[in-house]
DNA sequence: TGCGGCTGTGCTCATATGAGCAAGCCATGC
DNA sequence: GCATGGCTTGCTCATATGAGCACAGCCGCA
């Protein structure tokens, strides 16, 4: 691979390239007008798009990273992942996020006979993106209580509500809060033969549904009066990197704080870990460390979320897959004969 | 169109599109995995291309704009148009043009038996830019005067003797001065047999070569000292936009200063209009004016620009074309073999 | 209800393309 | 001087792909 030699063979790969991609001519006739044979125009093509020559990209909002997928499954050993390009605007990236996952809950296979959803902002989104008629008779239950205190009051029912109704099925609601003050409370309301009930459901669902927050004080807990400023402040000084289904954890994907984590009401996170299908849906700057936890100690099979978030997770840099991509400019040596 | 149909079609069409460009997938497995024919995959990936959803750029800086160049040649009864695509610093534009200007000359057939031409910052890149050996017995005559009067002397001839000695030719110099300062004087230079021989010379020449300057200081005429600043602005208060072998000439293609014009040695216009082969090579926002006086005018029958200037002759609205053309920051890596 | 036009579908067949292989080609080392 | 090995080149053949066609369902209109 002499230097001068291969910049002849570039330009007229570039050539090539022009030739193919652009005037749609067939690599016979390309042959013919660079005086090359046919076959030579196919490898000056493959060089072409292995030295990234040549830029094929899909630009879609529905658009999806398969490589990043790939990898993402690969490494943290997950059933599936769900990449979707990440759009300059938060607000965008969250709504492509939850439009992803409906797509996913549509096309996923088998269809869960009984789905347990958590709920939230995320939540809420991909319910609203699912097309009505999903599914048919698919039931849902309520992972973890969440009767908001303040604003929002029914925003956790009508999440559960509006995926079964949209699939024709019936919802189980956990009609409590999602934290109690005093363990108390949380010990007697377990009691309740309902509620265990329901719980006793949420574990034998076929798959979960859900997304998580982060540890601060834009968390739908402190928004719903769960928790105050304070409290969140001092999950962090312990560690705390996010919430899953109401608990928050550690980067060690441990519970942050035991004591809270006793008042908190709902399913656990074991069952997360051994569910078949747990379905994590999750994008945004903030939440890359609880993601990274979830993720890396194995509390989900399935992730749903952008490309910087798989990025982070992966490793990768991500600043700087921005910015590169440019081709040094460097090209002198013999044109075309 | 339904569109309801539609969006599912496309959506069919973006996954189709990803398997096929991103995972190298054959259309029948992509059939398989979406649950249609391989005739239907076709047709979705074809839509995908109408539609552009699907994006193929070739990004390498020896590429060209093909579509561009088709456009040009069309509209201005052109021999053949070479675009490059426009870099975004203004150095490297000029560089990328004379590159291009000289890869057409290499590949040019029929190879001319003599060439004319000109002199100045954009002939001189051009120049260097061919390899040893581009051609053989090439000869080469100078189509206007070019005697520096102040900085870079030598110049015009430089350019001319380069060409010539990589093709392992003779030049043959005009060396007189671009632009007399009495009428006289350039009569009396004009009636040297050796002078007037070169320009009869100059005439038989199978091919032009040449660039065209801007209207204004920054004018190789004023670096060179045959021109003030003051005679510029007079010139362009007569409605000048540039020079082309040493002639001012308007928007409307006509002679700015007749006057001056009588004291300007080398060929004239009409000897460009005449040629078979006349190649302008011009790049550069400021040059816009005049490559389109010369384009419309018929003063050229081989363009060698850049996109912008393309644009702007075609009278597309190239600020648009120009922002747009960037990249989404997302960037995967290469796509699996 | 019945009928023409129209779109979308699945096919046949010709063509374009890529994998794989034998032969040549250059440069090196003995 | 000559063999050798890595590389490119031009081929054969199997496969992937696109063009064109007949048919079916669907719509508006009488």
């Amino acid at each position: 691979m002499a230097p001068s030699d291969s910049a002849a063979t570039e330009l007229l790969a570039v050539r090539a390239a022009e030739l193919y991609y652009e005037e749609n001519k067939t690599q016979d006739e390309i042959g013919a007008i660079l005086r090359v044979t046919r076959w030579k125009v196919g490898r000056l093509l493959s060089q072409a798009r292995e030295r990234g020559i040549i830029r094929i990209e899909i630009v879609h909002p529905r658009a999806r990273r398969l490589a990043l997928e790939r990898e993402l499954s690969a490494r943290f050993g997950l059933k599936d992942a769900v990449v979707v390009p990440a759009p300059v605007d938060e607000v965008e990236l969250q709504a492509r996020v939850s439009e992803a996952a409906a797509d996913y809950l549509v096309s996923h296979r088998p269809i869960p006979r009984l789905l347990g959803v958590s709920w939230g902002r995320t939540l809420h989104q991909v319910a609203e993106a699912l097309p009505v008629g999903w599914s048919t008779g698919v039931n849902v239950v309520q992972l973890n209580g969440g009767v908001s205190l303040s604003k929002r009051p029914g925003t956790a029912a009508s999440t559960a509500v509006m995926i079964a109704q949209k699939a024709g099925g019936q919802a189980t609601l956990l009609p409590t809060p999602a934290i109690l003050e005093r363990l108390e409370t949380k010990k007697a309301i377990e009691g309740d033969r309902t509620v265990s009930g329901v719980i006793q459901m949420a574990r034998g669902a076929s798959a979960y549904l859900y997304s998580a927050g982060p540890a601060d004080v834009t968390s739908v807990h402190v928004d719903s009066g769960y928790l105050t400023t304070d409290d969140i402040e001092r999950l962090v000084e312990r560690g705390a990197v996010g919430d899953v289904i109401g608990r928050y954890i550690t980067a060690d994907g441990t519970i942050a704080d035991p004591e809270l984590d006793a008042r908190t009401l709902g399913l656990g996170l074991e069952e997360l870990r051994s569910a078949a299908t747990a379905i994590l849906v999750v994008g945004g700057e903030s939440k890359h460390p609880v993601a990274h936890a979830l993720v890396t100690h194995g509390l989900c099979s399935v992730l749903v979320t952008d490309e910087h978030t798989a990025r982070a997770l992966l490793g990768t840099d991500n600043s700087r897959l921005g910015a590169d991509s440019r081709l040094s400019d460097t090209n002198e040596g013999d044109p075309v004969s």
